[in-house]
DNA sequence: AAGAGACGAGCATACGTATTCACTGGTTCA
DNA sequence: TGAACCAGTGAATACGTATGCTCGTCTCTT
């Protein structure tokens, strides 16, 4: 097992210094062309690859990204949250083509994730993934901020301190979800999903819910809405709870397909039909919604470009750059749990 | 912003030499247990960690391991198989217990992802997670074994260098499906799953297919058997073909939930009832099997211990020791695709 | 009472790269 | 014809940590 090779040993045998090797490989322009051609084939051959940890510490940049989930505590390890998941290929793919690494944990929202890599320069710069008020994370957030770690997440854009957040058009996704079950002649929407200010982005679909309410004419039942965090069981909750005030409704938007299916499955064990006497729209479209009984009507979010545009911030931001861009848009999917 | 603080600065404000400080950080024993409360109170109070990559560097670790998912060439990129995302979750909490940091990267089975972790140093081992023939990266392999760099992966136990595999009980499991649609009056069961050496776990289990139909005293009919990858257009086509065939059957072993999600809607379009026209079996237990209409039954791996099994071998391998385990036991999960 | 350990800590150095500065020989311009 | 310049390269050094070696001070043994 032969040592590996170094830039020291590429340089002897292309007769050049260590310095040249380094700038040849890096494209330097100061490199003659011919010199760097000979460097390069003598690199390939030894099947050299610069050591990243030297080139770290020596040029003080991890190049390198990390993706934080949050998880809420109570959560069963393996019940991540679709959605981003399906973010991940995009994420992955996208660090690839910049030429980034990419580490990824699971975190506590409450937990130490801002140490471990701001102080022990693990990464550049951090990608945060998940539900959850900003507020709950504020103070770890700016340490990292003022520590020069560059930091982007997923989330209601308008929330949070500039240029950090990236997220969808929650409302206008809301707004469309509710005014589809409106033009299907629904009248008693309920809605299914955080209304206060813990999940802004539930919230801000909760906004377009009442803004379709609004611009047909009708008013909003306190006793329609729900507050649920986005899980099945959620999901199954709110219905219990909407027969619990007995509620009457006619349709439901609920904030995530998670919610949707759990309140799918609830309304099924109660006998209802679905949409005959209760037609639902949910938002995400995971995999699972093609695969309801009957399939969900639900927001597209296209989990590729925001994962895309995550990566483009933040590259931006580690560039000195500040890049705002606009809510991504969402798109209306019908299916056939909100009528024919 | 200040200058992250080092080892020396924490050595200056402790009174005692830099080795003093990384040795106390260490859990050196020659360091006195006093001074090692004092550095670590000045430590923490100075929100010092352990600068990575230099450390990386002078310890010769990356304290890292790489997951790489390998992906079919023509793939799109957000199509992960759903079995293999849901180890991520265990596999990434049991590098955090273990304090080791996780890369994860997406490849093309014949990419060069060999020389970007042996030869950049990126990781002290990787685990590979995706289906295909052992021989198609044997040559990558043992060239990171031979550099040293520790590698496992999720396949079918036996197949491959000894000590480096981690996987399910596929033969079992897939006998266990088979049993059950017999035991449930089932005598004209299709296989939908490679059956030659290409996808060695497939192969697995229709050897365990096999095994029930001879146990059962049936012979099987190689009419029956179709070649699909896991895919759900691979179960849709393979219900084309078994229909080109003009094959009768009156029950299904799908090699993978994928493919038998594919089959029941292949299967559906085509007027045929589930159970009772055909049952169907699967294989993996994906969260959308839940899901389909009717539920699918399906043979569970335990992706939990599955990604745990995976890293505790890796890390074993790392310590210079070999820890063969047996495959992992699979369980059959009755719903109601499989008849009453 | 003297040698042998054990303990605790410092000195020097190595890990492999990137970058600043200085240097050489040739070219250009006034 | 000399001064200013440029392309191309090497020498020296810094990045922050971990570790082998050395050394002094105690304690314990014989």
């Amino acid at each position: 097992m032969a040592r590996r090779p170094t830039s020291f040993d590429i340089a002897q045998l292309a007769g050049v210094s260590q310095p040249t090797v380094s700038r040849a490989l890096r494209g330097s322009k100061s490199v003659n062309a011919q010199t760097r051609q000979r460097i390069e084939a003598i690199a390939r051959s030894l099947h050299y690859a610069v050591d990243k940890h030297a080139s770290s510490l020596r040029s003080q940049s991890a190049n390198t990204l990390a993706l934080l989930f949050f998880e809420e505590p109570a959560e069963d390890e393996s019940t991540i949250n679709p959605f981003f998941l399906s973010m991940l290929g995009s994420i992955t793919h996208a660090c690839a083509r910049a030429g980034y690494d990419l580490l990824i944990s699971f975190q506590q929202l409450s937990g130490d994730w801002h140490v471990d890599y701001q102080d022990s320069r693990k990464a550049d710069g951090i990608i945060l993934l998940g539900y959850g008020d900003y507020e709950a994370y504020r103070a770890r957030l700016d340490h990292l901020t003022e520590q020069g770690t560059k930091v982007v997440r997923w989330g209601a854009v308008g929330t949070g301190p500039a240029g950090i957040t990236v997220g969808s058009d929650n409302r206008g996704g809301g707004e469309a979800a509710t005014a589809h079950l409106i033009a299907r002649g629904r009248r008693r929407i309920a809605f299914l999903g955080a209304a206060d200010g813990r999940y802004p982005e539930l919230e801000d679909r909760y906004r377009g819910y009442l803004d379709a309410l609004v611009a047909a004419g009708l008013t909003a039942d306190a006793a329609l809405q729900v507050d649920a965090i986005t899980t099945e069981d959620a999901g199954r909750d709110a219905i219990a709870e909407l027969a619990r005030r007995g509620a009457d409704y006619d349709a439901i938007f609920a904030a995530s397909d998670s919610i949707a299916i759990g309140a799918m499955r609830a309304l099924a064990a109660a006998g209802q039909s679905i949409p005959d006497d209760v037609a639902i729209v949910g938002f995400d479209d995971i995999a699972s919604a093609q695969l309801t009984n009957p399939p969900l009507t639900t927001v597209t979010q296209d989990a590729r470009r925001a994962g895309e545009a995550l990566v483009r911030t933040l590259l931006a931001k580690l560039r000195g750059e500040v890049s705002d861009d606009p809510p991504l848009p969402t798109r209306l999917v019908i299916r056939a749990s909100s009528g024919a």
